[in-house]
DNA sequence: CTTTATTGTCATCAAATTGTCATATTGACA
DNA sequence: TGTCAATATGACAATTTGATGACAATAAAG
């Protein structure tokens, strides 16, 4: 459950204390105080989602999503906005804009982890961070173990992460540029082919267990994690 | 889930409507109408939480929360703050200080309760005192005392914190820099290879009663602590 | 004010992981 | 059936990552 978040908030007090309560949740963490500076570090790296506060001096937060709803590269990034109990209208905007969920200030500690766990597990499962199960393979990102039929699989942290995105996204194939883009991060120079490696690494894993056909290839396209037999 | 929980409301109707809800829920609830009497059953004995009307007369409830959150004695206290609907900036205030939630007045028992339930399960694996123990090895805070198998370990007073927060928080991968945050403190510079030396100093301790396998290496993650075989 | 523990950092070694390539298989289709 | 493109596989060298021992700085104890 560790994700990046982006928090946009140009009150300091209130700032600190999101920030604060974040990190103890595990998260990574990461402000502004304005939506040009919340721009400028998106455009750095993409955060798995924003907590916007409505209310900004200059560019205001309608604005900012609006902007990051209109560039497909930002698009999907989850919006949460924080938002004053006498901005209901704004509320209204807020989720015509696109964001995923509101939180009214003043929000206690417990509200905002849900909402956000809530929204991860909406938009980004793999974040999530709770344990995925299938076919008697389960995965854990908590603990970090891998088991087929509760025996012990082990597995290198790539494929580790491989496996926990395909469980997290079944049923759907994906090219090898986007499981590069997915698992490895999109700012990495791989080769297209190197993922066939892995995925044979998984496989071959998984084999000790009979959950290695659960790993498809589909000629042309990519691969799929699917419960179903093959063809 | 039975706790000793301290009502600090100086409103008798509401107070007993609390005192009532706490009792039906199989608390063992203590009133007191002022932050001075609190003050007072706090000396004579710690209780497990503290619901706490933000406005009183007299003392306030943030001058009564900053006292507790001063003495070591009553630091770890949970305390969850009742606030009416219009006093909106003293939650700010009460975050600061350290309150664990909020519950808006008027609230709803279930609601309460939930509250409740949910902080004391949060704090209940932090709490300081209680002795844990895992396969034989044992450790506890207050004599601050290490057995193996009934027989001493010593321990430096970082690898004690180190293994205190591991035992407390088991079966779970943290990340050098997590495990930074929760034994070092959040605001420490220090390199993230230096957990590796005490991992290696704890393990080394740990070795004369066989029990440095609990200690795990997740390799490309962090460390957990484990009763489970490692691979 | 010594003496002793404790801490954080490094340098070094061993082991695991990773990306790539060359080669073998496989599947689609003329 | 033969051909071609896509995928699987085995091998390998470079790179990462973790373990370990040593050491100087600092804190604690006597």
């Amino acid at each position: 459950m560790s994700a990046m978040i982006l928090v946009v908030e140009d009150e300091p007090a209130i700032r600190e204390l999101v920030m604060l309560n974040l990190q103890q949740a595990g998260h990574r963490p990461v402000a502004a105080d304005s939506a040009e500076q919340a721009l400028a570090l998106v455009r750095e790296s993409l955060p798995d989602m924003i907590l916007l506060d409505w209310m900004l001096p200059g560019m205001s937060g309608v604005e900012f999503a609006r902007r990051l709803k209109a560039d497909s590269r930002t698009r999907d990034v989850p919006i949460i906005m924080l938002t004053a109990r006498s901005e209901e209208q704004d509320k209204i905007a807020g989720l015509e804009t696109g964001a995923d969920d509101y939180i009214t200030k003043p929000f206690s500690p417990r509200e905002m982890n849900a909402r956000i766990k809530a929204v991860l597990r909406r938009r980004a499962p793999q974040k999530a961070g709770e344990a995925v199960e299938m076919t008697g393979l389960r995965l854990d990102p908590a603990t970090h173990r891998v088991t087929g039929n509760d025996r012990p699989i082990e597995l290198g942290p790539t494929e580790f992460r491989l496996l926990h995105f395909l469980m997290t996204h079944p049923e759907r194939v994906y090219s090898r540029a986007q499981l590069l883009d997915q698992v490895w991060g999109n700012h990495v120079f791989v080769e297209d082919r190197t993922v066939d490696v892995h995925i044979r690494r998984l496989r071959g894993a998984l084999e000790a267990t009979g959950h290695d056909g659960l790993v498809q290839t589909v000629r042309g396209s990519g691969y799929r994690l699917s419960v179903h037999a093959e063809r």
